[in-house]
DNA sequence: ATGGTTGGTGCCCAA
């Protein structure tokens, strides 16, 4: 199987663009955020028509939503409302194979990294609480299960193109880092894009529309992830982000990321 | 320290 990510910052603006993933990287599953549309307007016959006959949305008017796109039929789908509130962010789908998927958009947390001073920040560090708690309350490590999507924190030293002047920069602060890593520790997720790219080594997978050429200053961020449990960590074979994606006419201003997983649909 | 760009909206917000 084949399962992608990608925030592709209003899916009506970029269906040129899922097309091309659909077509040069064949997925199985896509799974989008910030698709920036209520349900009943979801351009569902350009989407079939690509080969993703099965749509699970949570969509609203202008900001967040997500949407999984899925060649195969799944069994169920949820959403959860995480912080109780009208935001759009959560949408899973459970597969006949017992593989359940849970795509997220997590709060990008606004400007100031002071969850007193700023509502968005703190909203985003209650948001991780609560995804920990859900996980810890509602499944076991040793249910097949992946976690991905636009996380909104890049972790690593070397997941920032400047750990030191990112140190203060909402994405990278550590008390952030801290959250997303009891998130971690909840089911024991395993970061299976770093697996295939060393910690020593830069990974993006987003970079700002304020760069004149993104891909000259290269000041990315890796922001979208996707983790596995334990049970299913072995089954792995490859995860990688397209790059390129982000260098298409006007593209979104993350990359798709990519899994490859060996479990039979 | 500041500003830079994009998308959806409706007389700016969020990223």
């Amino acid at each position: 199987m084949k399962i992608a990510t990608w925030n592709v910052n209003s899916v009506r603006i970029r269906l040129s663009h899922i097309e091309k993933l659909a077509i040069q990287a064949k997925p199985d599953i896509i799974c989008l955020q910030e698709t920036k549309v209520v349900n009943n307007d979801f351009p569902f016959k350009y989407i079939k028509d690509l080969g993703y006959k099965y749509i699970e949305l949570h969509g609203e008017k202008s900001y967040n939503g997500v949407a999984i796109l899925s060649k195969i039929m799944p069994e169920s789908s949820f959403s959860v409302n995480f912080v109780n509130d009208k935001d759009r962010r959560h949408v899973a789908i459970k597969l006949y194979n017992g593989l359940e998927i849970h795509n997220f958009y997590i709060p990008a947390g606004g400007e100031i990294p002071d969850p007193l001073m700023n509502q968005k920040f703190k909203h985003k560090l209650s948001f991780f609480d609560e995804v920990t708690d859900w996980f810890k309350t509602n499944r076991s490590e040793k249910d097949k299960i992946i976690l991905l999507g636009d996380l909104n924190v890049a972790p690593l030293e070397h997941d920032v193109w400047s750990h030191k002047q990112l140190l203060k920069e909402v994405s990278h602060t550590p008390i952030e880092v801290e959250k997303m890593e009891a998130l971690q520790k909840s089911l024991n997720w395993h970061d299976t894009i770093r697996r295939f790219t060393p910690e020593s080594e830069k990974l993006y997978s987003w970079w700002s529309y304020r760069n004149h050429d993104w891909r000259k200053s290269d000041r990315g961020r890796r922001l979208d992830h996707i983790w596995a449990t334990p049970a299913i960590e072995n089954k792995v074979k490859a995860g990688y982000i397209l790059r390129e994606m982000r260098g298409l006419e006007t593209p979104s201003d993350h990359a798709p990321v990519i899994l490859e997983i060996d479990i039979p649909e």
